[in-house]
DNA sequence: CAAGAGATCATCT
DNA sequence: GATGATCTCTTGA
């Protein structure tokens, strides 16, 4: 039960993509606690990667891309969606890591109020629906993982270098040359994954 | 079960 | 004016 400190997300955004599979997700809110094992990440690292948003350099909604290791980066997808990214190496270098999935853990009543299903895998294996789940808005957009509000926990979960699945981010087909990077990350035997 | 379409809007051109 | 780091629902085999 130990919060990640800023050093760990301030490394290679793969290194840190790869290591926050089996780390938990923690959101509080008043005496509410709601949290999920990280099952499936996607790294977007610097203005070269055509599919990470700093592609377009520097904008206003960029911004949040360019602070620093542990800044918390939300945005609205598909007009409806929101996604979760978390900030990784030095500032100014504009890097993140999409949380895709994750499995729930506690809070799963509160879950399945907000996501109208009662079907586990269907509460949190995805960015939109985690997202929804966890009750995540832009009003998060700029904060960090630091607080006492959204922050990530290593609770003695080991996931073995072979566990992991190593293959290319889903959704971007606009990406040119970058959309065949393998960088998307997740465990193998989840059942909590967006998709196969 | 697979495939396709529609929802819906902030952001950038 | 176009477009997405998505999801759900409908249709049809």
């Amino acid at each position: 039960m130990q919060k990640l400190p800023q050093s760990f997300f301030q490394r290679p955004t793969l290194v840190v993509a790869r290591d926050l599979l089996g780390k938990y997700l923690v959101v509080k809110n008043g005496n509410s606690v709601l949290s999920g094992k990280i099952v499936e990440t996607e790294a977007y690292r610097g203005e070269d990667d055509l599919a990470c948003h700093a592609s377009k350099g520097r904008t206003p909604r960029t911004e949040t891309l360019y602070a620093e290791a542990g800044t918390i980066y939300v945005y609205l997808i598909y007009g409806m969606y929101h996604c979760l990214n978390i900030v990784t190496e030095e500032k100014d270098f504009p890097s993140a890591v999409l949380v895709r999935a994750v499995e729930p853990i506690e809070g799963i009543h509160t879950m399945e109020k907000r996501r109208k299903t009662k079907h586990s895998r269907a509460l949190a294996s995805g960015p939109g629906k985690l997202c929804d789940a966890f009750g995540i808005t832009k009003r998060m957009n700029g904060k960090t993982v630091f607080g006492d509000t959204v922050l990530i926990e290593d609770r003695g979960d080991v996931v073995k270098r072979n566990d992991i699945v190593t293959v290319p981010r889903v959704g971007v087909d606009y990406a040119g040359a970058c959309t065949h990077l393998p960088w998307r990350f997740y465990i193998k035997k989840s059942g909590y994954i967006s998709r196969k």
